[in-house]
DNA sequence: TATTGTTATACTCTATAACTATA
DNA sequence: TATAGTTATAGAGTATAACAATA
């Protein structure tokens, strides 16, 4: 059988979409058509943005997973296309906030629906409580699913 | 408000899932201690060797999305470190076979296992049923579900 | 002394182009 | 002429280190 354990046809899928074509497919249909400043390298400062409110670039970095300095040097690109703007921290006279614009909100508003749409598209020749449940459980699994940091048992393999 | 349909909250979890901390504690999870030659940049010549079969440098490209420069050399990386091999094309003296060696199949396999276990533990607290329709869903859905290309007018609309 | 933002530097991965051998 | 494999080059992204300003 193919299939022996949910986990090992969920670690298959997760094999293929970590593939770098389907990334690339994906952000492709996120950020298609919407400026030369938004792309794979930029996204994740939007969206983060978007998501957590304004931050500091130390503390996006801490959330996203990068570096301050790639998050600073991204954001300068979104400030000069005009979809986010820094502003002095008034609780720290060190720090400096990034916010989304309007036109940024609107921006990953914008991407938000697309892909949605068409994830909904898709969805539509589903079962329509079978779409729901897929939608909760990988919502759920991509929220606790992935925490594989804890050392694995099987450990150090010499 | 939190999950309006189906593809918002799939488009929501897959935004999550591309981001680069996520990926990269996959690919830990994947890879970790399989030595230094098996990482993000390797992973997908071994493991499209694995579910493709024997293929030249040109079709595993095609394949999986990578230049042939690129394919060829990781192809050197895991033929150094002993886990591919290179042959002459019997049809076609142009062409070279890549063909992982009982080591790149069995760390594959070892690969494979270590992840699908992991997701098993995680699985465990889900009901039996559940799981198994996520799992089911999940891999329709990297399998189908990923072909947003703009125009599907112009080609094969299933 | 520690931290923030920024910039300079080095490293890695990928794609393009160029070269050789073969179809 | 076209294609396969390989190598050299260039481009992009990230992390590290170093700097000035502030806590």
């Amino acid at each position: 059988m193919n299939t022996p354990t949910p986990g090992g046809e969920v670690a298959a899928a997760l094999g293929e979409l970590l593939v770098r074509s389907s990334r690339a497919r994906l952000h492709r249909a996120l950020t298609e058509g919407l400026g030369a400043d938004i792309d794979e390298a930029t996204y994740p400062v939007l969206s983060g943005l978007a998501r957590l409110g304004p931050r500091t670039a130390a503390a996006l970095a801490c959330d996203i997973g990068l570096d301050r300095s790639v998050i600073s040097r991204h954001a300068t690109r979104l400030e000069r296309a005009g979809l986010l703007s820094r502003s002095a921290d008034p609780s720290d006279a060190r720090a400096t906030l990034l916010t989304l614009t309007d036109a940024g909100n609107t921006t990953v508003e914008h991407m938000r629906t697309r892909l949605a749409d068409h994830l909904d598209r898709y969805f539509a020749d589903w079962p329509e409580p079978q779409a729901q449940a897929f939608a909760h459980a990988l919502r759920r699994f991509v929220d606790q699913g992935l925490s594989f940091e804890e050392s694995p048992a099987d450990g150090a393999r010499s």
